[in-house]
DNA sequence: CTCGATAAGTTCAGTCGCCAAACTATTGGG
DNA sequence: CCCAATAGTTTGGCGACTGAACTTATCGAG
């Protein structure tokens, strides 16, 4: 059993300074009697607090509300833009990303490097991707800016207890300590640096930046290579018992089917990933499939149509046994959406059991591509919105 | 967003309580330093806590340890059996069952009264209920113990935030608000009274008097009328979003199959549960089935074998989605558990992704029919065993 | 223009729970 | 019999929040 921590007083502090920023995050333009009145907390103590979040450059004040009536005006407090930034990076086979997020989730830079990771030792990649950090971290040092964490999409099961790369796949690694290594070769030593699941992360960008605004409790399905999936449940990723949540690529929709790298005949996987729709509508690859429905071909809207069908089930399996009510479509789905979604909710409003009594939501995902790396930096960014005391004490003593 | 609160002293106060508490509930016997090496507060805190848990009975002194060399003996602390009950409601569609478990989990008491629930309007059901509790109080009465908080279980959909049964399509019931009916009814004005869907009671009783120790995350399934599915992870119940989770009956397994009541076709429920086994096996009820099995009779062996695919192809899913390690049988599946499990086995191990890495088990449940009741109770007396310090408070000023 | 009403933000003594360290109590061994 | 070792208690101090009084700022009415 994981020991939980005793409490002190410092705990009580690191709570309310967590609770304090997390409502000026909520509601930007807030003052500090508006917080005080949002959170519980005395004004007294509101404005202690505000004043070390302000020092850490967590927070910024903005001058004078405007209001009408009577009354001293209050200063408006916002997360400032220019406090730390967190470093998003992405691993993935075909090219190796990063970016810079600020506290209020905006995207400030970015850069993406092809390159070819396929079937290439730990040490090459980590090599190209030591470089691309050293360029972020040079880019931010010539913003002025602070990296206050870093986090890391990779495509394959991440340990979440140790942090450890257990199994990628279409890498061909296994049990590699990315933070450690990039810690190591990076520079990255006074960061903190977390590693996720890509599609787990991409669930949570779209959570942190997709716009579905209120939406708080989705599943996230991609379909690359294979199909990633990512749980957002009250507002917080989900990833299961040691992180390995979320494996979707295997459901078994047919009992017949093909068979699957798996073993086993019918996954998901072989129906409706991206491989498998291209090879149906008979397209060579994803443009001219778009191509091809944009001009309303019938046997691309079919190949669409046939993959809906076996996500669907799936996905209304997910839906019933965790109780969320809505999908967002990313990656491949998404740019496939005005084609999928509405064969899409149909199949989950047949199977979903609450779906008379609330309506599914089948949402499209603005990010793209993107989504793993802004993911990834936004949970960086996360670790320090969510507990600032922690961010302040250690930039205090670095 | 539901609003976390401001923190203060008490709250450091409530947490250690909780903790302190905690340790001796782990492990029984621990002296007063015992607990300071295990929690990190220091010795002085962990008296006044251990003197603030005695005075409300949660705690007991058990004279000195036995210890070897040199050096004053600790006093031995463990949960004290005689300390505050949790009284244990079951509400089923043939029956109503009440029981006193006490602080360590032991049930101190319990009795069953059939009750032709089926199609009964609520409040004839709950006067029967009302009833029973009241005999159950009475029991409590006579022993001396105080009644810290009740559990209800209810064959339904039970929403977490409210605690109202939304449906439970057995008893024909819709919105009923089952604690503020039994407080008005049952002299349960000053206590607690938690409700919960009864599969994911027995699911957490499971966890708490199963004795499958180690094991703390796990999917609990039992067949009776329908599915019924409970999710424990890393100790915890489960319950999703909005307490609807660990529905697992109308998992697809077969895109033909038998139409199902929720329209669609192979559903779970019409493949595995009690009814369609007894079916195939063409045995008129349980008892007979399990005569047959037991002198090896071809039809009821192939029976419960051909249930075994279709339910381990729906955990298979769940077992990938969520990355637990081990499947509980209980209910039916539990008197079928010697016929049911190898084949389960099988077919889980042939569709995990993680199989090859960590086996899984498939368990069976000691608890029979009596796990809601006792899941019920548990969880009542987990309110208090979890956060001791509220319960204090409440008792003091009552 | 001044004064009163209203609201934001600050100051300060008070309270509460934890901690560190010193102290008392108990036990086995030389 | 005294010492080393361990359990538990007492005491003074500290940190973080609270409540209430106080200061600052703004508007509108006379």
């Amino acid at each position: 059993m994981i020991h939980p921590r005793p409490a002190g007083q410092h705990t009580v502090r690191r709570h309310n300074c967590a609770l304090v920023l997390g409502a000026i995050a909520e509601s930007s333009g807030l003052s500090r009697a508006g917080v005080a009145a949002s959170t519980g907390l005395t004004k007294a103590t509101v404005s202690t607090l505000v004043d070390r979040l302000a020092a850490a450059s967590l927070v910024r004040d903005e001058g004078p509300q405007r209001r009408d009536g009577p009354g001293r005006r209050g200063t408006s407090l916002s997360l400032n833009p220019d406090g730390p930034h967190g470093l998003g990076v992405e691993i993935a086979v075909d090219h190796v990303a990063t970016c810079l997020v600020d506290l209020t989730g905006q995207v400030r830079w970015s850069r993406v490097s092809p390159a070819a990771n396929r079937a290439q030792s730990p040490g090459r990649v980590l090599g190209r991707v030591a470089k691309a950090v050293a360029a972020a971290l040079a880019e931010a040092a010539r913003r002025g800016v602070v990296v206050g964490g870093a986090g890391v999409a990779v495509p394959g099961l991440v340990e979440a207890s140790t942090g450890l790369l257990r199994r990628a796949p279409n890498l061909g690694w296994q049990d590699v300590d990315v933070p450690a290594e990039l810690r190591a070769r990076a520079g990255l030593e006074s960061v903190e640096v977390l590693v996720g699941n890509e599609a787990n992360l991409a669930a949570y960008a779209e959570l942190q930046a997709g716009g579905h605004d209120g939406v708080r409790d989705f599943v996230h399905v991609s379909g690359e290579i294979g199909i990633g999936a990512g749980l957002v449940l009250g507002g917080e990723l989900y990833d299961g018992t040691r992180g390995f949540g979320g494996e979707l690529g295997h459901f078994p929709v047919s009992s017949r089917g093909p068979e699957c790298s798996c073993g086993a005949r019918g996954c998901l996987e072989r129906l409706a990933a991206q491989e498998a729709i291209l090879e149906r509508a008979a397209a060579p690859d994803l443009p001219s499939l778009l191509g091809a429905l944009e001009s309303g071909e019938r046997k691309a809207v079919a190949a669409v149509r046939a993959a809906a069908r076996p996500l669907g089930t799936a996905l209304s399996s997910v839906l019933n046994l965790l109780d969320v009510p809505a999908v967002v479509l990313g990656g491949t789905y998404a740019r496939l959406h005005p084609w999928l979604a509405e064969p899409l909710r149909e199949e989950l409003t047949r199977r979903v059991l609450g779906a008379p009594w609330s309506p599914i939501d089948v949402l499209c995902s603005p990010l793209g591509t993107e989504a793993a790396v802004r993911g990834a930096a936004a949970s960086a960014v996360r670790t320090i919105v969510a507990d600032p005391d922690t961010f302040i004490a250690a930039s205090g003593r670095a």
